[in-house]
DNA sequence: GCAATTTATTTTGCATGCAAAATAAATTAA
DNA sequence: TTAATTTATTTTGCATGCAAAATAAATTGC
């Protein structure tokens, strides 16, 4: 069976009436399956999450930076001026992670970080030149990355991503 | 717009008909909002990677291991003996990674790593009776793992499957 | 039958991710 | 106002992930 074909199957069937919860609990859930490694979804996401970071390492080594380093860079490129705790919530990045991450880009001389007058307690990360010029050079980073993973198509990327935000929304609410 | 809508819409799309590469890459790719973060596949799945490993980690505390030792520990529950490089294989750890997992995993007596009669470059990995008895205990992690999930339909995760499953051989042919 | 190469695994150096503790500054409460 | 509490950020200790180098043992090739 084809990909599109297996894809079509599961196309079909209703939507969001059965609640993992409820019904895969005792059919698939509980199955003989239920550790094995194949069946986890969590694995995938372990999986090509790190596959990501491989595959941006190479596009991302003209720039210098990581894929983390690289979040924070695109987060900066929306909108510059920000403070630590604005790009906590955008990044998704570890705090203690984002301490080292913003003194390499600053080391690097890609951004600065500078106290925030009101509230001492603050901090707002600031781009320098060279971090908005750096902007220039990452615009093909998408369309290379793009290439890479030629063979999905855009409607299943879009559907992808719905998915996904969706599957956010349920870690969310916990 | 609901999520359902959202996703129906998508849904009656074409699919695999115009490759993410060609179509995308002139219409959205290179739009304005290339380098949104919104807009990234990618920090959704490191996004999504990383709340899995957090859900994880109440539902292993009884266990006493982390996300990627309890991956070790599925594939060996599905098969014990197993070479390394198998083990490697299976679970796509990084290999630097998997010494130090095994040599914990080895430390808590929930496995041994042995050498192998024929070959002395090759390490086998063996589940010890603890290591066995731990399945057990681990039975019903993946049904409250599914408990945290509560929204997503059976139907939406094996969409989710398929879908990752064709974006990992994107991976896979590179 | 030995040297060159390949294979399996470990080690190393660096960059996070995570939870929890520590700091420092602002805000609230008595 | 001063003490208690809350907020913003950093530090700490541990567990990976990654690439590349290092080891050790098996296999090839001449």
């Amino acid at each position: 069976m084809s990909d599109k074909a297996r894809l079509d199957e599961y196309m079909h069937g209703d939507l969001g009436a059965e609640a993992l919860s409820s019904e895969a609990l005792s059919s698939e859930a509980l199955g003989p399956d239920t550790l094995k490694l194949e069946s986890q979804l969590c694995h995938r996401f372990y999986t090509l999450s790190n596959a990501f970071t491989r595959a941006y390492r190479p596009l991302l080594k003209s720039l210098d930076i990581t894929y983390p380093q690289y979040v924070v860079m695109m987060a900066l490129w929306e909108q510059s001026n920000v403070t630590i705790a604005e790009l906590l919530d955008k990044t998704v990045i570890d705090g203690g992670a984002m301490t080292l991450i913003l003194k390499k880009l600053e080391q690097k001389e890609l951004l600065s970080v500078v106290k925030d007058e009101h509230d001492k307690r603050v901090r707002r990360v600031v781009l320098s030149k060279a971090g908005e010029n750096a902007k220039l050079k990452a615009l093909d980073v998408p369309a290379q990355m793009l290439c890479k993973l030629d063979g999905m198509s855009k409607t299943e990327a879009k559907q992808l991503v719905v998915l996904m935000d969706k599957l956010q929304g349920c870690f969310n609410v916990d």
